[in-house]
DNA sequence: GTAGGTGTTAGAGTATACTCGAAGTCAAGG
DNA sequence: CCTTGACTTCGAGTATACTCTAACACCTAC
């Protein structure tokens, strides 16, 4: 059993590119890798849990800079235990303001899947405008106040 | 009441800036946009729903060029309700796709809030090093397993 | 000893989505 | 009449995150 891998091996395991490591090295996230004297790379064993750790905040949508100073409180051990836990609350909040964001596209895409099927159905993408009002189903009317509110510039929160 | 809507008022009702705006018409975007004698733009009452629907499907991820497909389909009219039915069934797919991912992602983090706020009691990051086996919360040998997998290429689904 | 395969670096190129500057048009108000 | 302000276009600049090329350094196998 290999002691160390290399940046290739790495590579095959994480599906993080070996360009793509270089360049997060290059911008600082990975200053915990040792070199051997011929200036290779040689990741270790425990240097796979702060990788799994940058795939983690890069897939929750943190920029490579804000990794960056994480990777730096990383480096500084025990002192910064606090602000690496801060930094965390943080990237919380911000995936579930992401989450509740993508949930309320989804009802809207919802909407659309069913109109566009009743569209579908009667051949006319403006059908309701020919029902009598009290067969327009509720949907659609409510749609259509997201519509006029976005058109008033009334924003829904966010 | 006038009856058109100018690219700056459209910027203010919406938050779209008007370089924003300009953009994406010269993306294709709004090529159902009128404009007056002087070129200028001219924004109808029931231009801002299909100017909500590109704002959705952007906040959605959607990229421009796909957006781009989606209204010169919309454009066509009712030759075309099957295609866009498609195009909201995918994205309805891949917000479902998008909503998992940062799902998972929260439940990493989240566990790494927790596991901050232990080691900040302890002043320790690996505190747990020095525990007896049987005294070792279960959620941290969860996350180990877990990075393990990692380190050995074995990949969460995805 | 030399070809192949790995690695290294610096820096250029790509893609996406804006964001802005410059120069010009045009209509209304002082 | 002329300035002001809102609009126009074209094209350049910015930011982010890669993605790749070029030139070179090693080590191993034939």
């Amino acid at each position: 059993m290999s002691e160390y891998y290399t940046i290739s091996e790495v590579a095959a395991r994480t599906g993080i590119s070996a360009y793509t490591l270089r360049y997060y090295d290059k911008e600082g996230l990975l200053s915990f890798v040792q070199r051997d004297e011929a200036g290779k790379r040689m990741f270790r064993r425990e240097d796979f849990e702060p990788l799994y750790t940058i795939s983690v905040l890069k897939r929750s949508g943190m920029p490579i800079k804000k990794i960056r100073e994480f990777m730096n409180l990383y480096l500084q051990g025990n002192d910064t235990i606090h602000e690496r836990y801060v930094m965390f609350a943080e990237q919380r909040e911000s995936l579930l303001s992401q989450i509740r964001e993508l949930e309320a596209m989804l009802k809207i895409v919802d909407y659309k899947c069913w109109y566009f099927q009743e569209a579908e159905k009667r051949g006319d993408i403006n059908y309701y405008q020919k029902l009598p009002k009290e067969e327009v189903d509720p949907r659609i009317t409510e749609f259509n106040q997201i519509v006029d509110d976005f058109r008033e510039g009334i924003m829904e929160s966010k």
